[in-house]
DNA sequence: TGACTTTATTTGATCGATCAAACTTTTCTT
DNA sequence: AAGAAAAGTTTGATCGATCAAATAAAGTCA
């Protein structure tokens, strides 16, 4: 024995064979107590460590799932993937699953790697994050039966349903929904909402979630609704630029509800009369600068996309389609309440 | 051949053995030209991709490097080392390494991680961030002849030029040498510094790029200097306290220079005379409110760590010691340098 | 007790690739 | 052109674990 020591070094020191030894470790429970015992005292004693890679030759499995890293974009909002991953990895190294990184330039390119990851066995399976409507990626991995977890709903017609396509999401539409709720009791009655173009699966979510707190309360007439809606894409400088324009234009505003936490900075610095604004994201952003943001609740998402995964379906996208337990986890995001501290700031 | 092809299945379709086909991938050099065509044409046919594991098993390395996960903290300077993960990963992948993620929640416990992954060959060696004076995780992995690479010098006394420890750091001196001259060139004269308690590495560093340079110019006396400097920990409220202080206690300032984007994002709020306000990381709030800031370019940070790693002492730790190569990269950070945009913001 | 299960343990084969050494072909010497 | 050296290719063994099937031990029942 010149390394490590192997299942065999241990099987001699304990006076048993191999396949005890390799029982000891994966089915604890068809050997008998006191080989047992030996086995685990001659294991400690030797310090043996299994082979990772010779078990997935032979298993076939790696006990690890890949995930791609997204490029940075703006950053604000890029932490909260950022911060998924730190849930997910964490939460898979407690349950022995390893967590492979890996970049893409392109969704072809990302799934040239899921084959050439696949392949290798290295990975088990993917998490997929970002997803968009008439994703190939999701196809394609349906159609190899490779097993997938989605952090985000597929938004595409009719594949909400479909059994072969896992995922996880967060609900955007409760999120404001409790967003505008909690505003109204505070005694707002004329609250804006600043969101993204549409079509986009999760702004419009959002937005159907403020816009229906508003109509069920009926303080505000659907005309005068529609004044207090602005459109514009992400960034701090179109939150202020939208801050602006609904100031000229809405009358007068109790509160502002924004699709992110960019756009919500962005507000506020355009927001002399103090007006409450909430962000989406609860970014370190948010936080360091006191504002209100509703929490996606990043480490109930990674709890469910294990679950899914290592679960009834998960060891095998195929397995076990006849059962009826849920293919799907839809997380209640969670509204974090912050004093509106040391802000506003002013225009220059 | 039910599965995936192997080896023997290209082999036999190129009608060469399977050491050749080995060798057509890992050493072309020695096989004949039109030998490697057939072999290569075999393989696009099948579709051929090695089995990632086998590999490992057999050659005993993984091409994959682990790092650590750190928690989260408070979340904005924490995105430095989640840049330096993606610009890491980007770069990995371009040299066919594959990165593996893990928690620890101690040193120790890391250190149990290190032996588990290298144990069972899972990792070639690993990236190491956060690192401190006495740390135990490199003294171990020094002993135990595993290969890694630190981001962040060592700063134990006699460390810095051990052999055996390989490492990246920013030059944080330069930095905020570099951000002085810059508003000395622009006219100010009174420059105050927000820091850390030291001793503090990276902290003191930092202090005496600002200390040197402030010298080196004598527009202040030493007596004076002590004025202009504040001590505290990091955080947002603590930046905003300090700039209160500083405003009260230490007479005219014509700029200030924080020892990270949290402090300088405190500072700004307190701070209506809008005095320059130059932060450290460039973080995205940096970018986001429009604040100068140091960027410790994590691309060429990511690059020398796998140079160092991959390079001629990578491989193995102990490997060609004798060569004289530098065995460490100093990377001089980048001064960004931003209008005093929507700033300031004034003390409720 | 002897035949018959059930439970516990062992043996031989295998996963897919590479190493080391043997073997064959080509190229170089003189 | 014969013999030696170099280049190219093949064969058998091996990495460390688990699977599948065979064997041994323990427990059950008439």
């Amino acid at each position: 024995m010149s390394g490590l020591p192997t299942v065999t070094d241990v099987a001699l020191a304990a006076g048993v064979s191999r396949q005890t030894v390799s029982n000891v470790m994966n089915s604890p429970g068809i050997v008998r107590a006191d080989t047992r015992e030996r086995v685990e005292a001659a294991i400690k004693e030797l310090g043996y460590r299994p082979h990772a890679s010779a078990r997935r030759l032979r298993t076939r499995r790696s006990s690890t799932i890949g995930i791609r890293l997204d490029p940075m974009i703006d950053g604000i909002s890029g932490s909260v993937l950022d911060r998924f991953l730190h849930a997910l990895t964490e939460q898979a190294d407690a349950q022995g699953l390893r967590v492979l990184l890996f970049t893409a330039t392109s969704p072809d390119d990302e799934i040239t790697q899921f084959q050439r990851l696949n392949d290798g066995a290295d990975v088990d399976g993917f998490v997929l994050t970002s997803t968009f409507a008439g994703d190939p990626r999701t196809q394609w991995l349906i159609a190899n039966g490779i097993s997938f977890v989605t952090f985000g709903r597929p938004w595409g017609d009719d594949d909400l349903n479909d059994p072969q396509h896992l995922w996880v999401d967060v609900d955007g539409w409760a999120g404001l929904h409790e967003a505008t709720r909690a505003q109204q009791d505070a005694g707002a009655r004329r609250i804006a909402y600043i969101g993204w173009p549409s079509p986009s699966g999760t702004g419009d979510e959002r937005r159907r979630g403020w816009y229906d707190a508003m109509m069920e309360r009926g303080d505000v007439s659907a005309e005068e609704l529609a004044r207090l809606e602005i459109v514009t894409t992400d960034g701090v400088s179109q939150g202020t630029a939208a801050m602006t324009e609904l100031r000229q234009n809405a009358g007068r505003l109790d509160a502002v509800l924004c699709a992110s936490d960019s756009l919500a900075l962005g507000a506020m610095i355009a927001n002399p009369g103090r007006v409450p604004v909430t962000g989406y994201d609860n970014t370190p952003v948010a936080a360091a600068v006191g504002l209100s943001s509703v929490d996606q609740a990043v480490d109930e998402v990674a709890a469910g996309v294990l679950d899914l995964l290592t679960g009834e379906f998960g060891g095998r996208v195929h397995g076990a389609p006849e059962s009826d337990e849920p293919r799907h986890r839809l997380i209640t995001p969670r509204l974090v309440v912050r004093e509106f501290a040391a802000i506003p700031m002013d225009v220059p």
